[in-house]
DNA sequence: GGACCATCTAAGCGCTCGCTCAGCCTTCCG
DNA sequence: CGGAAGGCTGAGCGAGCGCTTAGATGGTCC
């Protein structure tokens, strides 16, 4: 109903910077229908509805459903390894910066499941070049993680034998908090994102 | 094409319980088309297609499409839980055990992608008393891993803060494996399996 | 005040969806 | 050989889909 204010910063909710403002309330309809029923589920009736407005009007601002998915996709995925980023790029051990990050990032899966769950699980209903282009971008979270259990495994800070594996099984853990997290339950998203990234430091045999 | 033997045990592909033969194909072809596209952007002309059949062949052995997802789903998970039940009655010790689940669970998760594709991730499909009844299904699969560490965890065997979370955890990992395993890819589902036996140990605490 | 542009709605187009039905085969029983 | 039963198909129904279009509305600049 209220206009949402901005800030200086980039705070304000997570998709302050989307606009104008029929569209951020299309998009964050959209954000939610997807992540309740799935994108193929979705009719652009329920999106338009859930802003106020009629089926029409989605189109004013975007040119298909499928486009509305790719923009979700696009700022969600470059949140994500920003704040991956942000972590992974802090001094410290490496297992100082790996707990960090596996902390941030889960936190960040717990704190927005509406946007993680559509990040993460309908990447599928995108195709030709959204599709490349999103994947590229999970590659580069994949590496930021890969490239800190590689410098503790290197440095001697880890027990690791297989890297690439081991890589692999950390975002599977981090990511699949996405499926399982109910804003509701018991747990609050500080608390499994310190779970888990004490969990991942065992998974890496850290010292200490 | 041709006929598919039915061997003297439980044997002869996952689907051999399934007759008659017209409803197997019809099932394994769903199977295919939920795990390839989600159950929403599948058509029953296209499951028909897959068998070789035409759309209206698929109302002589289903009811409706949502019952073919349900009886996929309740199957998978009873194959998933008697999986699971096995390696975890086992004579052994806690630790012996917990790895023994990891690996048989997860090596199911890899080598039957497809299925446990639409088991994990399309359950959200179904509604009312068929979700209910998978929910339940599910629930004992969580309590099999759940048994395994806080045994462990009693014993002294393990060193678990929050047997909850980490069970969450292990089966979180578990689950994941049917997102990115690609039977094309690099590694086995044995491989695999063996991968995360040991990491879950280590998430565990397992001594030695 | 009038032209202009952006925004939005009511109505609806063409299409494909899940599903149905009348009728044709094949098989089986006498 | 006749008749019943079940498996299957071709044709198609009603509904709901993504998306379009014509026109109403309201703000902005001359």
């Amino acid at each position: 109903m209220g206009a949402v204010e901005r800030t200086a910063g980039d705070e304000g909710g997570p998709w302050a910077e989307v606009g104008p403002d029929a569209a951020r309330r299309l998009l964050i309809a959209a954000v939610d229908a997807f992540a309740e029923r799935g994108y193929h589920a979705t009719t652009t009736r329920d999106i338009a509805g859930r802003a106020g407005m009629s089926p029409a009007a989605l189109y004013i601002h975007y040119r298909t459903k499928e486009e509305l998915l790719h923009r979700i996709s696009r700022i969600g995925h470059e949140k994500a390894l920003e704040i991956l980023r942000a972590a992974a790029d802090r001094p410290g051990s490496a297992a100082e910066r790996l707990a960090d990050a596996v902390r941030s990032f889960v936190r960040w899966h717990a704190a927005q499941t509406t946007t993680a769950r559509v990040v993460q699980y309908e990447l599928d209903a995108l195709g030709g070049e959204a599709r490349a282009e999103i994947m590229a971008l999970r590659r580069r979270t994949d590496a930021v993680i890969r490239d800190l259990i590689e410098d503790g495994a290197r440095g001697g800070e880890f027990d690791v034998h297989d890297v690439e594996g081991t890589t692999l099984a950390v975002l599977s853990l981090c990511v699949d908090v996405a499926r399982w997290f109910n804003a509701a339950g018991r747990r609050t998203p500080d608390e499994v994102g310190a779970l888990y990234a004490d969990l991942v430091l065992r998974m890496v045999g850290a010292k200490g």
